[in-house]
DNA sequence: GTGAAAGCGCTAACAT
DNA sequence: ATGTTAGCGCTTTCAC
């Protein structure tokens, strides 16, 4: 069974024989460009239909652009990304342009390769969603192709940035709980100390935010936090620390829903019950908080409102590489289920 | 704060320059082509390092290669599927190879839009995992750039095929609750009825090798297939329905991990438990299955191995087009945990 | 409004 | 072993 030979492709030129008309012709209707009558758009319309014409991106990046927007996730596993993702294909639909996924982006060597790579192939935006890079990394990017930066704060002229306002959500958290009569709430971050991440990464600013919201509450003094990571392994390190401790929390607000998953699996280990033993929130409203026997009150970051506004700015920078950066904050929303309940007396 | 102007790229010509040679030796020296010096690789290698020069992808796809591997994934959502991904990124990480991903790809049209996209990108190979369009499409795909189709059975001249035994899954499943003395096994699969789906899908596989499995077993009168569909929902339709019988079965054997999940939530809200009223045992081996408190039986597929073999297959086809298809079937390992026990007498 | 011609950055075929 | 040249498929001047 010999694989079939693969047939020529069809080009411009072929549509321009076909239709009668020069290649110029062809191009502009391809790019909606002035300079092409009614007529000649109709004809070239169905030259292009009957010969099943489609234009070759590389070639087309050579002198314009490649209609291709690359998309970074730092991690594909981590449920909270599909979303962002979802707002921005969503977005872009209708539009000529297409979305690659640069996969496997857990730190700063994989993000250097995947963003050149996408530099290289010369797509035309880059939205980086929660990069771990330096900032100069950032603007070396920024510089070279129109880029957001998704979920991770500080502006820069060279890049735009559309991020969750974390301060407000650790804060959403801590009120919750606090309303439900916790006072010993703990909280487990990821281990920060490069000071330019601790001022642009959402984790430093939810743990900056939990601080801030306990002494708003008047609970300072059983202010808690345990650094170890945002995993799930970093979750249930965090607890087992918690649930050594001579005097417990009675609720923990985990930085991640994937460390309230660690969180989750180290109580039931413990032989211990949520919420009866012990209240547990995430961060991130992911289909595993969502997950009825889990059922995890989280944060809710509103992923696909984060995609649909890089997509924005994205557009409006390849149209005018010279406006000036914008950054956009959003507001994320507490979605309260049973993982949390009143303390008991 | 207006964005720093993009200074143009370093191309072929400014490093021919700068190393006083040919373009024609730069390009042998980038691609290890026969017919450059030692003294003149090292010369132009040192004039691209001084000069940060990087070759434009799209350029070179022009007259070559463009050193691209796209790969589409089904849902981006399904923990196994990142397993595959991690597979095809391992055995292309120390290539010039990079990968992309194609998003959102659930549907034919979505499939052929992003395959489309991918051809149209001059991605040298493409791989598609677990695709639903039909034959016709597949073979289309196949037939421009070289192709591994993952997941799905069912050989073709014009791609190779990566799978694993879904009926040996199956049987693994099967044989497992047998020997915990289970006679009432349900199963639940995805619905299908286009009949070529029936033959190459992994669902119509699986519940084949299902039933297959319950008359070796001897089993073959508690035969109980629910159709449904692989998502959480179906699981839980199907196990709203399971629970209704006058006869309930003891076991079930979800076609899916996702699918289990549903399961688990049905009974949880019927208030009965796991595995005390019913064994649960999934398939894929996903992150969900391995969660402590959820502690699912499932049939592990070997992703990374999946996706290994996708690779091979495919730099083996990029290198030769003439060569006729392979079709590589793996074998699949049962996890047993916690979901599935026993039966009580 | 239309098309001829140059050129984007690279590789392949062909000299030398 | 090295360099010269043509051309990949498209967009962009710039004539008309």
């Amino acid at each position: 069974m010999e694989p079939p030979a693969p047939r020529r492709r069809v080009t411009i030129v072929d549509v321009a024989r076909h239709a009668q008309v020069s290649t110029t012709a062809v191009s502009k209707v391809l790019r909606n460009a002035y300079g092409a009558s009614p007529e000649m758009r109709a004809k070239v319309r169905r030259a292009i239909d009957e010969l099943g014409y489609r234009p070759h991106a590389g070639a087309r990046g050579l002198r314009g652009q490649t209609y291709t927007i690359g998309v970074m996730l730092p991690d594909i596993r981590n449920p909270f990304f599909p979303e962002i993702l979802d707002g921005v294909t969503a977005s872009l639909e209708d539009t000529e342009y297409q979305v690659f996924l640069g996969p496997g982006c857990n730190g700063e060597k994989a993000e250097a390769r995947v963003t050149e790579a996408m530099i290289d192939r010369g797509m035309d935006g880059i939205i980086l969603v929660a990069p771990v890079s330096s900032r100069a990394r950032l603007e070396r990017v920024g510089t070279a192709v129109p880029t957001v930066v998704v979920g991770r704060h500080g502006s820069s002229p060279s890049y735009d940035t559309v991020a969750d306002d974390d301060v407000e959500g650790a804060a959403l958290v801590v009120g919750h709980l606090a309303a439900l009569g916790h006072r010993r709430i703990a909280h487990i971050e990821h281990h920060e100390t490069d000071p330019t991440r601790l001022s642009e990464m959402p984790n430093a600013r939810r743990a900056d935010g939990y601080r801030r919201a306990m002494r708003e509450h008047g609970l300072e003094e059983w202010t808690d936090v345990i650094s170890t990571s945002y995993t799930q392994e970093g979750g249930y390190r965090g607890a087992r620390e918690l649930l050594d401790r001579q005097v417990r929390p009675t609720a923990v607000f985990a930085g991640a829903d994937i460390v309230a998953m660690g969180v989750l699996e180290a109580v039931a280990e413990a032989g211990l019950s949520v919420p009866g033993d012990l209240s547990v929130a995430g961060y991130d409203n992911t289909t595993f908080a969502a997950f009825g026997p889990i059922s995890l009150t989280s944060v809710d970051q509103a992923g696909r409102e984060l995609g649909r506004n890089a997509v924005r700015l994205l557009l409006e920078r390849i149209a005018d590489r010279g406006r000036r950066s914008a950054q956009v904050i959003l507001s994320p929303t507490l979605v309260a289920r049973r993982s949390t309940a009143r303390l008991a007396e």
